[in-house]
DNA sequence: ATTTAAAATGAATGATTGTTCATTTAGTTT
DNA sequence: AAACTAAATGAACAATCATTCATTTTAAAT
């Protein structure tokens, strides 16, 4: 509960990076449980109990229980930094590439939506060196999309636009799907409510070319999404 | 923390819907800790202090110190209800009233960012009865946009589309502003940022005749947003 | 077997804080 | 000014939990 340096020494044997398969235990018990019920509504005997082990040992692979939220909130994170770039290297047309990125992002989210909204929910009351560390993670993941937007202007199918916000604009609606889940998964299914997305944005944005262009895409079948 | 008739006989005294100055202090003292601090992070003692009186005061007034985070949630959703609605009714035409409602929308966001959090951050622990209350106040702010949508289309000048869903994507664009006012404030002022919204809304909405109409609009000078 | 070290336990601690209520203060009526 | 009511106080209560640590269990090494 103080300085940084007074870490539980226990707790630098089990190795910092090196996820040991406890704590990767607890932090998916404590994902679990702060996804449903929230962090402060969630007790370390819980989380224990969950990962079939005793309160006390949580110390020993862990300093704090802020550190189970913030490595809940990071491991979201980093399913976005390794899903996204798969589905874009999948594509060598821009087009296909911004579609890939946007359809990936929104896929993760659905897959989890409640883990989604923790960051959302919980970043504020964590200390600034951890908010710093999350909002490192989320540039990197919108510098990715950011990227295949440049590309489609470079190419001229993208009007040019101011990139990063627009990045924000598609990652934005992308969690909406989970920020607003309770309403629209009753309107839509996620599928369609993808490619709804997808539609505006290219709407918004295809240059006369980009729409040649796309068009010859959609007709070769090679937009499947 | 037991049964919902059990209420302090106090509290009632003090009248449930017609707030007294005393019940609307704490409720912005309230508004105003959780915003910065958070919900768990503020005691009772600071919400009293800082509305100049006692803890034991705010027990006279409200039930609870969830319903403070209630009224303090629904407090910024009614200002939406009051705001959009003000700002449509200045204009006949259909797209300038959906230009008017976002804008509106936009503006209270960037009044309140911190305020505008409350409801994603901490909807989910309130009971389900509030959680109701919550929602059906988010619906109702939609439902004018979702209206300002339908009239564009029924006029011809939206291309025909999920209304509800699309109504959505506004809102979730205009909340924007305050999920992501930590990156989004510094590229963009918030002026730049609603009118780069919009645009992308309007291109990838309008249809030929729309295009043309807004383009008139545009030339009388009807919109200045 | 014996020693040493690591992993794990879970009862006890200490601090926090929402809520109550006996009491005081202020205001109004008669 | 006495009696009565409403408003307000704030110390005390009760419950909750994150965290610690003396102790036990398990495993490895000699």
């Amino acid at each position: 509960m103080s300085n940084l340096s007074s870490v539980n020494r226990r707790t630098l044997k089990a190795g910092n990076d090196m996820l040991s398969d406890r704590r990767q235990k607890f932090v998916a018990a404590a994902t679990e449980l702060f996804s449903n019920n929230g962090f402060h509504e969630t007790t370390v005997k819980q989380i224990a109990e969950k990962a079939g082990a005793s309160p006390g040992l949580v110390y020993n692979y862990v300093r704090d229980k802020e550190v189970l939220l913030l490595l809940a909130i990071t491991g979201v994170l980093e399913s976005y930094k390794k899903e996204v770039p798969k589905a874009v290297r999948r594509h060598d047309d821009p087009i296909l590439r911004f579609s890939a990125a946007l359809s990936a992002y929104v896929r993760v989210v659905a897959d989890k939506p409640k883990a989604t909204l923790l960051a959302y929910r919980y970043t504020a009351i964590l200390p600034q060196p951890m908010r710093e560390q999350i909002k490192e993670l989320e540039i990197e993941t919108n510098q990715i999309i950011s990227d295949c937007i440049t590309a489609c202007i470079s190419a001229s199918y993208f009007k040019d636009t101011n990139v990063e916000v627009l990045s924000y604009r598609a990652v934005l609606l992308a969690h909406g799907w989970a920020l607003k889940s309770w309403r629209l998964s009753r309107l839509h299914g996620v599928e369609e409510y993808m490619n709804g997305t997808l539609d505006l944005f290219l709407a918004g944005l295809l240059t006369a070319k980009g729409q040649r262009h796309y068009k010859d895409l959609c007709e070769e079948g090679a937009v499947l999404r």
